[in-house]
DNA sequence: CCTTAAGCGAGACGGTACGTCCGGTCTTAGT
DNA sequence: ACTAAGACCGGACGTACCGTCTCGCTTAAGG
């Protein structure tokens, strides 16, 4: 959203989006999305209100970039090489679990955001939802190659269902804990006979 | 929500009530839940401001009630006696998701308020989630009776995938459609050996 | 400018008008209208900024109102019946010189702002200079006919020249006091030869 | 206003100050001095902001220096050596009323802006009014040295009588032509018994 | 030639005030 | 008691200017 044209004029002060988007991170993570006016952000970021309109157009576009704006490659799949497709899976979800139990209330009040306004809504897709989709789906193709899944599985399925059972007990709140994220995994990866 | 008190006094316009609730209903499910205000609803309801909030506390609760007035019991289970379980959940999960195709934008809004107002989140999931919930659950533990599904089978844990599933993809408004409801109903049953 | 349409609704506070008029009055004659915003006005009335704007739709109209609220019938001139119109006019100046020296920084931003709007200038007019123009004329039309004056002089310009000069000196924050009455009286009567 | 001082660095664009000074004048003549901004006066003149604020350290300034460069001799006297007092002050009102027809939108506005701010009064009176003012002085001066008015009149008020009426005439927008100038000149000196 | 010093267009900065909008409460008169 | 109407306070909204500041560049004059 920043447009950082070349040409003249005094340079943006560097630390302004900085501490605007660190203030609107700590107000939407205490108060909720909702709960946040411009005016506060402003204030607590030491910042005049045209800096903010300057560079965000909307509550929304700060937000987001606040919570985003590192392309989403979130938590990573690296360095489980010799693990089962089952455990990685598990400790994914747990370390998502965590991550949630952390912002859990913030990420619900983007969501809900994201319901009304539909850039809002795309770019939280892009940024949030499909890249932890993804995650999912490629430990689940690695489980159905090495044979962990029956290869009739259907990944996209499995992957919305898994996707979905977190949040819909996120935004029911219901607890998102580790024993949760193992009923999880118990409930895709076939029953072993004992 | 209405208090009805007995004792004496000018009587209710009993159609104030409704029209206020068709109104909320309405412009809910065009404009979605925020972009409505109290000032908009009472002008298309033809009625004062103070008759909406002798009804009712917020524009939660109206709405709340407008779309779920009738205690949750909305597709119901009778009629399927000689029918398998699996179809019985395949044509319940698309029996919800033409509901949901009709005012699937409005029930987004709802559940987007729900993260931010506690009480309603509530009312929310007595009234819409729970229902829905328990009718998912009722036609597994049936599934698991019957031997359609395995005894080992975790029957919260699927129910809330299964729940999730259509959530997660209302909410990032990918498609429900009767194949989607197909392919969660063979993810949940163990594929027969053809 | 309010305006008291008759039928329902909450009838308007009738200590609001009053309050807000009267820390508009205060303020301007303090730190003069260019100096005084809106926001502050509602501040020291404790009132809220849309109880003014219902009522005016500009810092111009309140304080004209505030100002000139009666129909301009300022300094009176009956109970003068026995004296000459040469001591009645420099009795009438020297009242008015008396009234602008505790309020003549109000009305000299008043005259201010009377020139760049236009709606505000014909307000001042007939509030404001049209009366005590039209006291001045009165005057030399009795001393007129009483042969105090030549019947050939042309009251109307002598009237521009008497309200014109002491708006030159107030506004050019010279002073206004009796010295200068009387000279502009012995300036307008014939000197009478000793 | 314009300092320069000797030393070395980049000569000051000779360009920019005639630019910003038409600029100014055009658009305080078009829209009054309170309607223009700093802004509309940069972007119109073409110049960066700061080019303005090192040359003049205010609106005020700056428009009084656009309109009254040049020390205030308005019109002059001189060549007039042979005419009466009484036509010579005729035709110095009817040029002075001339020039208002022109620019009287303007000089309202200055004399509006006078009032909130006194330095800019000073000046405005140091370079508009008083040369006016000296000027009806000095002829009148002229008539009474050569009897044309009798040698008991008071200057001092009759000067601030003549500069008052246009000035009252002005700010209350009723018309500034030769027959006012004709009136004021008659009203001032005695009628000739013919 | 190269430094120094200032002017230049551009535009960001912290502020202040604006006029509008809405929420939730209240106060009327009328039914 | 209830209605329709609408005023009330509070507070957020997005915009417009203000006067100051900082950038990269240009333009001389003087060493």
């Amino acid at each position: 959203m920043t447009n950082d044209n070349k040409p003249g004029g005094r340079p943006r002060d560097e630390t302004s989006a900085p501490a605007i988007k660190a203030a609107a991170r700590r107000l939407v993570t205490e108060k909720g999305y909702e709960n946040v006016s411009i005016s506060e952000i402003v204030r607590v970021a030491g910042v005049a209100r045209q800096t903010l309109y300057r560079r965000w157009s909307s509550k929304a576009d700060l937000v987001l970039e606040a919570f985003f704006e590192t392309a989403g490659e979130p938590p990573t799949l690296s360095g489980n090489a010799g693990l089962t497709a089952r455990s990685v899976l598990e400790k994914f979800l747990a370390d998502v679990f965590d991550s949630l139990a952390r912002e859990g209330d913030a990420i619900s009040s983007l969501i809900a955001c994201a319901q009304s306004d539909p850039e809002f809504c795309e770019t939280f897709k892009e940024k949030f939802v499909f890249p932890r989709e993804q995650m999912v789906r490629q430990i689940l193709n690695k489980a159905c190659s090495e044979r962990e899944l029956p290869p009739s599985a259907d990944i996209d399925t499995v992957t919305a269902m898994i996707h979905g059972a977190f949040w819909y007990r996120l935004l029911t709140n219901q607890p998102l804990d580790r024993p949760f994220a193992a009923a999880l995994v118990s409930s895709v990866f076939p029953t072993r006979p004992t």
